[in-house]
DNA sequence: GGGCCGGATGTGACCGGTAACATAGCCCTA
DNA sequence: TAGGGCTATGTTACCGGTCACATCCGGCCC
């Protein structure tokens, strides 16, 4: 049989609809041998309770909502895996919600879908988030935990985790500058998102403390994360600026991207340009030079993001959101090489 | 108000809960002037529908699973970013239960999640499914329309959507072939996966083509899929075959691995050895030398098995499940060398 | 031996929607 | 002008669980 339902299980066990339900949440005050009757009905009838009807009766769905940009981003993937893994751990079930580049369905969709299924908590990890004065998103903040990651809106009530970005782009620059690169340029992603900004900032921040002079020549955005963006740029800025030792990109692949460039030019690296990114993908390590890059711990965000929905559930609600940051350390590999007065080209 | 319902709506609007209902299905036979005040008692009360009642009592969830290997992976990330985005097209929402390596959670336990939640679809992508004989899994085939994506196990009733691996070890192994390399080794995966076995095949399928006679000591299994898995496979492979030319590995990661063990022992790619790899991820064109390889449509993978599973839904259900077969096609870019009899070390 | 206690089980309402059918106007036609 | 049919709306049951409370029964205490 195969819609069965509880009553069907009674009836079949003899016993009422409700001890079915005291065997199937392992309660207690229940005979061993009405129990067996009941399990084995469960089995002949090849019973499956019903979650839905299960969170209508008790106001509970065990799950949490997760709107995100395009899981096919390695970045994403990583934090959706960390935020699962805390979810589960927590006996939540975490839904997700990938919002595709040039897809009709947007973020308000998403909350919108997440709402109506209830969810117990939300984290909403879309970097260019439009929702800023959104009511929707005003709104879910008021009526469940939420979690902001990697985003610069501020929202009174929710909790926001988010990559030291500023800093992870400080320390490269920082690297660069105490190898005695003087002329460093940078590749940024879009300046529309928020980290890209942040990791401009911490490059100019790292330069100020250098005693380096800001060149705007130096600076070239990108409109994506990608390689060919990286390799675009990266032949742009050996347009505008011939002699430069050192390239900071805010991403692993625009890095990647910058090298096939230089080298398409006859130039080496680290020899005769010294690169660093950010993201430490997993190909970073064994790339021909070994890339030195920032490492942003994503699954340590998702897996943040959930805990703090969690425990927001369970204890009684704290009044306001905090800002987390996580740390992005620099690892220091071979793409970089120190420049001494002497030799270079 | 926060937890309005249907009836709360209509109290304030003055009209029975039908009407309501009505309006929010935007159902006709309503006037304009009912519509609107049921409208705006909506927005007064911030009225959210429930989804978990309205599927109780229509008994649909609009609802597919997905279980799958764990995402952080890049190969399912594409495969769930492609089911989701055909789901989305189709009305139906995706829910994923990535599996981790390690993790208590196994396939089983999403499974029954995913039936207690009254998915109207299940895609099963696990390759090393160890569910063959399992009740549960045949279970749920007779349920609801059901995918097993990546699996060698035929489960009667369900759709197969798999990549041609067969075919893409051969040609892989065939290119090489062509380009006069007779020692050819390969790298392969865990051999408990389906695809690297089918992959292996298709290399040995290649070599009979060509009148190569295998040789054991050229084929050389991995634990994982990981770079330091192919740079120590390499390794073993210098050992025992010195003199091997060219080597298919298993995965992209395997055949980077690979180059960097090569090319520590201070050969070069693809003048002193070739390689092949087979995913081709992202880097993979930006790689020195870009790397020739066999690409996975892992998205379109996704995309079928929604597909398949909306056509199954709509359509009266058809007998049994075929077989789809998706042709994993060679990517020739610069690490294969074409051998000349003559200059070889 | 009656009353009380607590464990095992049953009963009925309820969660928030949808479905099916009922009803009340209203217009149209014979 | 009565009856039929259509439109707008209301009424009630139902989906499949959980919850609160009722009931039954045996044992124990005084």
């Amino acid at each position: 049989m195969k819609g069965a339902t509880i009553r069907d299980v009674a009836r079949r066990a003899r016993v009422s609809h409700q001890t079915v339900s005291r065997v199937i949440n392992g309660h207690e005050s229940v005979t061993a041998e009405t129990r067996d009757r009941v399990v084995r009905a469960i089995r002949e009838l090849e019973y499956v309770p019903s979650a839905v009807a299960r969170s209508l009766s008790s106001q509970r769905t065990h799950t949490l909502g997760m709107v995100t940009t395009d899981v096919s981003d390695h970045f994403f993937a990583e934090a959706v895996a960390g935020a699962e893994a805390e979810a589960r751990k927590r006996g939540y079930f975490l839904i997700i919600g990938s919002i595709e580049e040039g897809s009709e369905d947007d973020e308000r969709t998403y909350l919108r879908l997440m709402l109506e299924r209830r969810v117990e908590g939300l984290i909403v990890a879309v970097p260019r988030l439009r929702l800023a004065e959104d009511d929707l998103l005003a709104d879910a903040v008021t009526r469940i935990p939420t979690v902001l990651v990697a985003s610069d809106i501020d929202l009174a009530g929710a909790d926001h985790v988010d990559i030291d970005n500023r800093r992870g782009g400080h320390e490269a620059t920082a690297y660069l500058a105490a190898q005695k690169h003087r002329l460093i340029a940078t590749i940024t992603g879009p300046l529309d998102w928020p980290s890209a900004r942040a990791r401009l900032d911490g490059y100019r921040d790292a330069l100020r403390d250098a005693g380096i002079s800001a060149d705007r020549s130096l600076v070239e955005p990108c409109v994506d994360w990608g390689l060919d963006s990286g390799r675009r740029a990266a032949e742009r800025l050996l347009e505008s600026a011939p002699r430069l030792t050192a390239i900071f990109a805010q991403s692993d692949l625009l890095a990647l991207g910058a090298i096939a460039a230089l080298r398409g030019r006859g130039m080496r690296v680290p020899e005769d340009v010294s690169v660093v990114g950010f993201d430490d993908i997993p190909v970073s390590s064994v790339f021909d030079p070994p890339l030195t890059t920032v490492r942003q711990p994503m699954r340590e965000v998702g897996e943040l993001a959930a805990r703090l929905i969690g425990d927001r559930a369970s204890s009684p609600r704290k009044t306001k959101g905090a800002r987390h940051m996580l740390r992005a350390p620099l690892v220091i590999r071979g793409s970089v090489a120190r420049l001494d007065g002497s030799a270079r080209r």
